[in-house]
DNA sequence: CATAAAGTAAGCTGATTGACGAAGTCAGAT
DNA sequence: ATCTGACTTCGTCAATCAGCTTACTTTATG
């Protein structure tokens, strides 16, 4: 949660084309004056203001990231009230995990990690690197407003993991579906496979995987690659 | 959209532990060669790799702009492949126009440009900052999922205009019972206004204003704020 | 009116960036 | 076995940043 708005504060402060400014709005946002942000950041006022007035045309990112993160941790401190505004922007229930790796990660090793068991895809395909998963409850995915939607979050090179899989059909037919394809599926502790997923896998140039590790065990072994 | 994609990139860059390493990670999605985006940069192709690497640690966000700007509309103008990725995440149809002010804006002066007609208000909220609003068909607002959800943009300090209100109670309902209130409320050419509106309002320190431009002329208006 | 608080302006200095180009490494194709 | 293309490393240098200090406007407030 901090984390989003730290992004986004960055994102936009970067991408403004007045900088200074966007970061006098959320110096404003989080209500500091110059001087208590200073303090915060352990410099002189002045710089604050030679930053919100355009003096430096072009902040280095780390000076960029100590502002914001300076508001943000300050904010987190004192109650989160502008942090917590951003629970108006909460995720859906049926994801149950999101993330994006730093770098590219092989579909292969996130295979060996999990312990899966390849049901379709060819060698080539299961060289190439995805950069993100989704953890999807299918049930819930299938009964909620808009999951799939939610699903892909900056990239569709990524991995769909879907629990909670019954026949084993359904979470294939919704990647048919979809206009958006996901280059790795996996069937998370999956009671059946139907002989049809494995098809639309194929024809869709999806890796589907099935394994038998639980949902957190698997969240767990992700966590720590990049 | 374009817009939404370079934020989300160049937050991620500028927080990120390692920014080189998401600099290249949004170039292989991208899949450019380092040569490739050099090119696109006009700088040699050590430039890119310096900074991949880490040479610079603290690369000044000119240079982020650059580089990913360089890359979005490097795929727009190549049919979008990876911009397209983003319709994914689409926005709720509720929600006609969301946008956020680069800094804050009187609620005074908003009023004024859309000519609006002040049902609840003190002087002294009146003269607050906002910095965004959202449109919204209230109609749609309350027949689709989340939509309330997704009507705060970046901060509450903002305007939330409903369009297509017929008895001007429901609208207002909605934001009592909602955790996160906006600043202001507009209602857009409203068909009546139930006393109970500003009521509500003052109750909860909301600016309820009513306006007779419609959704496009009043976008319009405020497209130049900034 | 005096004084405080918030913010702006300008000059200065050492540290870093942004860029180049030459000289590498490394993996795969010929 | 060497060639090619993609990437890396590094020395160099002018331009710019990050920070300080000190002096100057505003705008409230007792």
């Amino acid at each position: 949660m901090q984390e989003q708005l730290t992004r986004r504060m960055a994102g936009e402060i970067v991408i403004s084309e007045r900088p200074g400014e966007t970061l006098r709005k959320w110096r404003e946002i989080f209500q500091l004056s110059q001087k208590e942000l200073a303090t915060l950041l352990e410099v002189n006022p002045s710089v604050v203001c030679d930053f919100e007035k355009g003096r430096r045309a072009s902040p280095g990112i780390v000076t960029v990231r100590k502002f914001v993160e300076a508001m943000v941790d300050y904010d987190a401190s004192h109650g989160g009230k502008v942090v917590n505004t951003m629970a108006g922007t909460r995720t859906n229930e049926a994801i149950v995990d999101i993330r994006e790796f730093t770098s590219g990660i092989a579909i292969e090793t996130v295979i060996e990690k999990i312990e899966g068991e390849v049901l379709a895809g060819s060698k080539e395909i299961i060289e190439r690197p995805i950069y993100g998963y989704t953890m999807v409850d299918s049930l819930k995915a299938i009964t909620t407003f808009n999951a799939f939607g939610e699903m892909y979050g900056w990239s569709n090179e990524r991995a769909v993991f879907f629990s909670g899989v019954h026949y084993g059909r359904s979470p294939m037919i919704a990647v048919r579906a979809h206009p958006v394809k996901p280059r790795m599926a996996v069937y998370v502790k999956p009671k059946a496979v139907d002989p049809l997923a494995p098809k639309l896998a194929d024809m869709e140039k999806v890796v589907l995987v099935k394994t038998d590790l639980d949902e957190s065990t698997i969240v767990e072994r992700l966590r720590y690659l990049r």
